[in-house]
DNA sequence: CGTGCAGTTGAGCAAATTCAACGCTTGTGG
DNA sequence: CCACAAGCGTTGAATTTGCTCAACTGCACG
């Protein structure tokens, strides 16, 4: 169950606004859910690495859209059909429950992030970016800056100084631009305070 | 079923880190749940009308604290029974999905709010405040600056300049502190764009 | 080779914060 | 009953933070 679905990089897997049909498992690749907002800037609320599920909503109406960051696999499942496995049976209704919970801890951590100094979201996400990664000190972002300074609700230029000035703080390394290596885990945990 | 609990205006329903082991009703006056960061500052999450149920959570420890805002009564629920009823009854469990899954949504609009200007905060505050509220143009906040301010992620002094501006822009109007009428929805939404 | 995209860096600017003072209301004790 | 302290909210001036605009680098791809 669950069928199979390739998406190139940047392509749309769902839009805002569209009806809420389906729900996701990343196979490969990474998702990034985000919202349009009005004077043009984009808000990143999400992003999904290989096993994560997304797509879950409650409402009919999808209100952020989802989108591949690089090229990406995914199963895709029949949201009624889950809904109906869960009025069924008592263990399906708790993981969907479970599942739910946990992206509202993952958009309540968020919040936090957001209330912090530009320092402090930048090292936060290393950190959490990190923990989410196989190889747990050295991380190969799938996203751009632009994902990254719309996730953490600041501007492309301000992650790039902020990274640098991490790097001349001997916190990190950056082999590329894509490319963290965490050297000091704690100061950042204390940076982002 | 569900035992009322009063409490007094500040008083602390639950804290941060204590074991998750009831919900909550609203019966009477407001709640917010809240954090404290570790420089001290705090961040309000959410507020609770009379009728809204808080205190859902997946860990068996609170992430954040519940307090009283003004006095106020609530009715207490067992987790594990709620739990256990979700288990057995799959419209129990429906029920608990789709208020978990109502939190998340508040808390994605919660985020989308940081994201932008402080007069935008304050502008969808007002209107969010105003829809949940019975009279829907004269809004009493049963809130302080204070709690508005760590709401929305700003100093007291910004939220309060911020509300002048907009009575002197005629959008509202301030007969006191803690009292707001809605002159304009129009610009209102505008502002908040 | 040139073109385009992603990322970095710099200078000036705008927005919100910090720090400080002040007014108003409330509650307390002389 | 008045004096005074405490809490809440507002306002002003100076400062800081992150943003805007612009130039520049490195790299991949035709």
């Amino acid at each position: 169950m669950g069928i199979p679905k390739s998406f190139v990089r940047n392509a749309e897997i769902y839009g805002e606004g569209e009806p809420t049909e389906h729900l996701y498992r990343v196979v490969n690749g990474t998702v990034r859910t985000c919202k349009l907002l009005s004077d043009g800037r984009r808000q990143v609320a999400s992003f999904h690495l290989p096993g994560e599920i997304f797509g879950v909503e409650l409402r009919d109406e999808r209100s952020f859209s989802a989108e591949a960051i690089s090229d990406a696999v995914v199963l895709v499942f029949k949201r009624s059909a889950m809904i109906e496995l869960a009025q069924r049976d008592g263990d399906a209704a708790r993981d969907l429950w479970i599942l739910t919970a946990h992206q509202l801890q993952q958009a309540q951590d968020h919040l936090l992030l957001l209330a912090k100094s530009a320092q402090e979201r930048v090292a936060a996400f290393l950190l959490e970016m990190a923990m989410r990664m196989p190889d747990g000190n050295a991380i190969d972002l799938p996203m751009s800056r632009r994902d990254v300074a719309d996730y953490l609700g600041l501007t492309i230029e301000t992650v790039s100084r902020t990274l640098t000035q991490l790097e001349n703080d001997a916190a990190i390394e950056l082999p590329t631009s894509r490319r963290v290596v965490l050297r000091n885990r704690a100061s950042l945990g204390c940076l982002s305070a």
